[in-house]
DNA sequence: TATGAATGAGGGTTCATTCAT
DNA sequence: GATGAATGAACCCTCATTCAT
């Protein structure tokens, strides 16, 4: 029987949305597939219609934002050149995805150690592909003179853990809207790579 | 019987190590008593010997990493009035913490989902006296003049992620000496606040 | 897996049997689910597709025993008034279920200790709605002359252990039939309450 | 050390007193050894230096009820011979024992099977033991005429159950007497065995 | 005597997973 | 697809008991 209400989403859907949701708020270990499928309102040995086990359906979430994110960065960069146009947009396109997908992203960032090796080296390939991106950007925005870091290294570091963490910290209901967070940020990320008119 | 040798408060220091070290490694859920056991040489039931039971272990080792940090770092403020000094301690002891107590940091950062509401409510009050110290050496600067903030919350919360996020990919074993990080993140935190010499 | 042929509703039924043996026996304390289970033929885990805890399970037995009692006992003296009838059926239907659901009486007197205090408000509540009519009946003797007490609550008091008390010793396969140890107690009892013709 | 107010009660006899206690309000399977010691104020390896093990602890107490309800009605009875007197004075004491020691008859009554059977089998003698006076007294009376009953045996084991019964409901502080009940029940065992003047 | 640290077994319970229906 | 009954392993925790100190 089709759930009242259900608008045409499929228990699939319903399906991954409860599991980010649930694993966000309890973590991957403290949700029982039990408590996933009544969530969904199914009984547990119903999941196994549409996932492979436990383990492979936290693989496919995660896989899933991560691709996500990379493809929106692929498409947002796509045609530019200019390092500080480069930068402001990956801030933009980050800190929407961050705040946007903000369960997801946490979870991405929470559960990578109860993926077993196999599935953690596939996820950290996607995500080095993302993060080499900033990585480029410094490193032209240093060439080309505009910033001005000590040790680039450690400043991507920083400034990479200070755009993501704003998943942990925003809120919907929160005083800042979005835009006004991506523009704060953006200052603070130009100022802390020293940036300089060329 | 009773192992030739065993001393209480030696296992109970052994508990604790291997505990902060098995939560920092697969999580507080993933981590059986059996194995902490196992990991200090006893049985699982000998560490009721040490401990009440897992949620209150737990709690015992996040609450003693923020009152050890929070004596650390009220010593080390003591006396300052400075906001420029200030702040440099402040990067200083918090990173040095960070780095040197790692796995501590770690779990106390990873965990908090997994307290109790009446834990994770006293742990939080623990936090919020820390950060609390950040929030009035930004206000004090912008008030002095010396940090020019748009918006001195946003700058705080970024701020705070940014050097807290050490403690994700610091390792001894690095090219990085841990001063030779202070002195990168100190030059970057105060680029980021707009610091100007009065 | 699932064993070929089960069944819920006969495993249900099974359960409760083999509990109310058990306890009878071991006392409820004494008495493991996985001993519980073996008996049934099914997995300890097994068990909780048809209890909640262990401490349900009790109290579900001991309510089941208590209703059915009362409903036994509401129906056989529905419509009688005088007092010695009454008595006399009290007797019979009382001795009845006390012989021929032994061991299910046995832990409702023997098991009460074993339920929380709310469960056991539960269970005491329909017990003394149950022992109220023996009071009734004897008030309403003594009102109408057939019996003589000095006491009449202390008289209740012994007449009801007395005649409870025969699920301490009566065996099926014991020298006297039921008919036979109903006959005599219904003399006991009158003569205990001194009876007389009006 | 020796605890303050102790008034010279060895930790032996503290030891029985909170045992019969605390196997009387929980049972004897659900009183640990701990919660023991705890209440004597031990530490639970140090009941060893009082106890074989738990089981024979139970064995002793249970045994020395028995022993000593046995030496108070052969001393109680010694030299009467006539059978109304001899029945006087078996419900006097057993009455004053089931009143004034009645956590022990309790547990003496509950915990049989929690006994060995090796246990259980040396009480069971010395329960028959106690009862065959019962027995004998009824058999004299009846075959001197003053009591009358259709069935001698069913008679004694409804007689004993009501008079031990008292141990279930009486209370200290309740609205009767000691010797008021005593008072009552002999006129109620009277009337049940139907005695009659010589 | 008493302690406290330990054992090894077992307690109730939950879990991911399977599969006949 | 979905169910519900089952498995077997593992979970946290408590227990009676031991013994060096």
């Amino acid at each position: 029987m089709r759930t009242f209400g259900s608008n045409g989403e499929t228990t699939e859907k319903l399906l991954r949305e409860a599991g980010v949701r649930l694993i966000a708020v309890h973590g991957y270990e403290a949700v029982s597939l039990r408590l996933l499928a009544k969530e969904v309102g199914i009984q547990a040995g119903s999941l196994y219609n549409y996932i492979t086990n436990k383990q492979d359906f936290l693989f496919s979430l995660l896989a899933e934002v991560i691709a996500d994110v990379n493809a929106d960065m692929e498409a947002a960069l796509a045609g530019l050149t200019d390092p500080r146009e480069r930068l402001e947009r990956f801030i933009k396109v980050h800190m929407e995805f961050h705040t946007g997908r903000q369960d997801e992203v946490f979870i991405g960032n929470m559960e990578l150690r109860s993926l077993t090796p196999e599935n953690l080296e596939k996820i950290v390939l996607l995500r080095n592909e993302y993060e080499d991106r900033l990585k480029e950007i410094i490193e032209q925005g240093v060439t080309d003179g505009i910033f001005s870091c000590n040790n680039p290294k450690i400043a991507r570091l920083a400034l990479m853990t200070m755009l993501t963490g704003v998943s942990n910290w925003y809120r919907a209901t929160g005083p800042y809207s979005i835009d006004e967070i991506i523009a704060e940020y953006t200052k603070l990320s130009f100022a802390l790579l020293g940036y300089q008119k060329p």
